[in-house]
DNA sequence: GGCTCATTCAACCACGCGGTTGATTTTCCG
DNA sequence: CGGAAAATCAACCGCGTGGTTGAATGAGCC
């Protein structure tokens, strides 16, 4: 319930969430613009992004009235890493793994897109 | 709501199913061993394994009168390919992945079977 | 046949979630 | 100052979910 991990696939098991972090991956957005393309509430939207940065996939700053919606892929590491794991069920040796993925993260630090994403902006790197 | 990413992260979001899976990838287990080490009803477990059948993270299979459960890491791919979309650790690019599991798989050749299941490949490399 | 084991079904309950509307707070602006 | 915009708060509603217990179904065993 209340482990980290947990608490960010809840967060990405609603389509308007997902939809959400979607739109941030291209820039930050005030909470109104966010709310813009979606057919409910500003209040609806306001807790979506309120469970988003309970997660930690998201920040808000307020700059003057305005709150600025950011994204936080970092908190997607956990949940992705115990994915993967998953991924080659079996006798893999998961500290190599470790090994394998701390290897790839800490030396891949140039730009790359990810296939099938959307376009990158760089607004949070 | 009734799309299949939902789903899947919806049945990862809870702790007990997660470590119900991660039984699974030792071994496929009967109802009653994976509700074994659990502090809950049988009904509950039997619940649970239904919400991961739906999300098609495992199979249930009757053989006599007993159902083995069986991980089915195919259903993950979506999820994991939309939450690799997003952060700055996507750099993981699955070719070395690919190479890494390559690897570990062969290695772990003498590994046993379970009684009757299907073999283990790699489904979605 | 009758018993027992494995599993699910059926009701039921407490609780949280996704949504609404209306009031409130904070900030900008003329 | 007064008013409008941005966002949240508060209360409420319907419904799904995670859990319980007890009964039902089905397969194996003596």
């Amino acid at each position: 319930m209340t482990d980290a991990i947990s608490t960010v696939f809840s967060a990405l098991a609603d389509p308007t969430r997902r939809a959400i972090l979607s739109m941030l991956l291209e820039d930050d957005m005030a909470v109104t613009d966010v709310a813009e393309p979606f057919d409910m509430s500003l209040a609806a939207i306001s807790k979506h992004l309120a469970v988003l940065a309970d997660a930690g996939l998201i920040s808000r700053e307020k700059r003057g009235r305005v709150i600025w919606c950011k994204l936080e892929p970092d908190a997607m590491q956990a949940a992705l890493v115990w994915m993967q794991g998953f991924g080659q069920f079996e006798p893999v040796d998961l500290d190599a793994f470790e090994r394998f993925l701390e290897r790839e993260l800490t030396e891949g630090e140039d730009e790359a897109e990810a296939p099938g994403a959307l376009p990158r902006t760089p607004g949070y790197l």
